[in-house]
DNA sequence: CTGAAAGCGCTTACAG
DNA sequence: CTGAAAGCGCTTACAG
């Protein structure tokens, strides 16, 4: 293999216990025998094998984060903030791709204590409440970005339901009264779906106003421009569509404008997730923006708690800050004419 | 920590060796053994301690995957690709982030040798072909996506020059004569940006028509929306613009029509990457798609060669395929309007 | 302040 | 076909 700490100690003349103190930074060693030490350590480009001090000390070192696809903008740019804050803690990170698909969130979690990593940070689609709580591995979990209701485990995400309320009110405030959501999902166990309807609904209700709902498989461009093209086909097309998120609205957005229609003034949009896409659009995009970095911070945080062993409080709930960004795509600005 | 070969061994009945033959699947086991022993796994749950195992075999079953950042789409999607590939060979990838800078590339070249990785897939920006070629270190090592000459590790990539030339061509053929490049940049030592400038010079020069090069220092969106806003200024501005990926083609598009100018009507707008984004803007984007599976299956097959040490033949130069992906903003189709 | 020894959990020649 | 033993490279009580 390469050079061991054996090696070391032999050219030093000292014990692989004392070239351990010295790689590991331990204070009493004396200056002379330091020296020697480090003096043999770079002679022989000395790297100490992590599998076998992860093997003793029962660590590894890395982290899993879980995720949906890491081709979703969001997602790359929350992995992006999640490398970031592990590398703080010197934690590498392994991606794994579960496509939302129940049977490889479980997989994943099942897998984790193989013992490669030494937490897991899972942004859960299909599995449930009920299944996570009911998991025998204890290996530190922590839920990023969708809602679980008593949690299992500790989750990390923006208030969804109020980000939602804030988003409808613009489009209410800015005088619109046939206002769609784009986004619902049939139930799944765990989704976010239904609280950013509960807080359209929320918002709608408030002001008497009619509610209008479609459903998509998945928070997709293609299912955004899918689901415009049938809320267009209806006898009363709104004059206001909120998607679920930015890539739902950036598929709305093609088609609307692909028909001819200008946005704002003929339709309004939204979006959610302030992914950088909806910065450059034409028109560009109003959405919500959570705080990602805040988002991957606190979920490496926890994580690192609970790896260390240092809580032993009951799962918790944290809640990550958002803003609402209004761009063109509800307040116009000139950019917006279709070529109907 | 958990259930060890050990305890397994014990329930069973039987030594840890043949534990580890039935956990490993050796041929010649007894059946009466076998079921014995399977019997008591799964009794135990047993996982084996990759740690351990690593140890013991010199190999960690994952690879890293270095490049510049996550967050930009194509690296994204390029980064999917890379992890269904390496799944394939039950490999685990960690993510390694160097936001083009050499001392990131250094460092993780350099720590490659940490014993955490079995190789090394890099997509380079910074670190030259010297340097890499004079690296002491013999972990395996697969470059991806920038061409580096005289290739000090195997290499992947898509034909830069030609497809620089072809999307020239195809702009020189809409009868377009003003044509600038947008994404030139001070000498790297192994940008792809030197390859595409030659294949745009060399289509031009082929029809004897004039060269204008913009330089930026970033592939990005807001360093293309400036870029363009520059050659707009500019006395006789072009009627289409190469752009050397599509990030940058989506910044120089919004830039384009927020100063009211028609795409591609008043200039075509062509970029490189197909990245989602460009397949829902308005106008829809034309580009160079390269096979993103492509290049992911031959760089992990490559590092697999590697690893396994099947192979001893010199570095070689692999070419990925690509297409040249028409859409409106080069082609029109009435959706392309500004404000002006 | 330093050393000799045990052991983390696994795999691999080596016997039988 | 199965077992006993060594050893991968490290860290950690335990002595001195």
């Amino acid at each position: 293999m390469g050079t061991s700490l054996r090696d070391v100690a032999r050219l030093a003349g000292v014990s692989v216990k004392t070239v351990s103190n010295v790689v590991n930074g331990y204070a009493h060693v004396s200056p002379a025998t330091r020296a020697k030490v480090e003096g043999a350590l770079s002679q022989l480009d000395y790297r100490p094998n992590l599998s076998a001090r992860n093997l003793r000390q029962g660590r590894t070192g890395m982290i899993a984060l879980a995720l949906p696809e890491l081709d979703a903008p969001y997602f790359a740019e929350l992995s992006r903030c999640v490398i970031d804050a592990a590398a703080e803690h010197r934690w590498l990170v392994i991606i794994e791709q579960t496509g939302g698909a129940l049977e490889r969130e479980r997989r994943i979690l099942d897998g984790v204590r193989d013992h490669h990593v030494d937490g897991l940070i899972l942004s859960p689609v299909a599995v449930g409440a009920e299944e996570l709580a009911a998991r025998t591995d204890d290996t530190a979990l922590v839920l990023l970005g969708e809602r679980i209701y008593d949690g299992p485990a500790d989750h990390v995400a923006i208030d969804n339901v109020r980000a939602a309320h804030d988003v409808t009110e613009h489009l209410i405030g800015l005088g619109r009264r046939r206002i769609a959501a784009l986004g619902a999902q049939d139930d799944t166990a765990s989704g976010t779906a239904p609280l950013r309807l509960a807080g359209y609904r929320e918002a709608l209700a408030a002001h008497g106003l009619p509610e209008t709902v479609v459903k998509v498989d998945r928070y997709q461009r293609a299912e955004g421009a899918a689901a415009m093209a049938r809320l267009l086909a209806s006898p009363e097309p709104p004059d206001a569509v909120f998607c679920f998120n930015d890539l739902l609205a950036l598929g709305a957005m093609r088609t609307a404008l692909a028909a001819g229609l200008r946005v704002p003034e003929d339709v309004a949009l939204a979006g959610l997730d302030d992914i950088e896409d909806g910065r450059y659009s034409t028109p560009t995009l109003t959405t919500i923006a959570p705080d990602k970095n805040q988002l991957a911070r606190i979920a490496v945080d926890l994580l690192k708690q609970r790896i260390d062993g240092h809580t032993a409080r009951p799962p918790q709930e944290f809640m990550a800050g958002y803003d609402l960004i209004v761009r063109e795509s509800t307040m116009g600005g000139g950019l917006s004419r279709g070529a109907g």
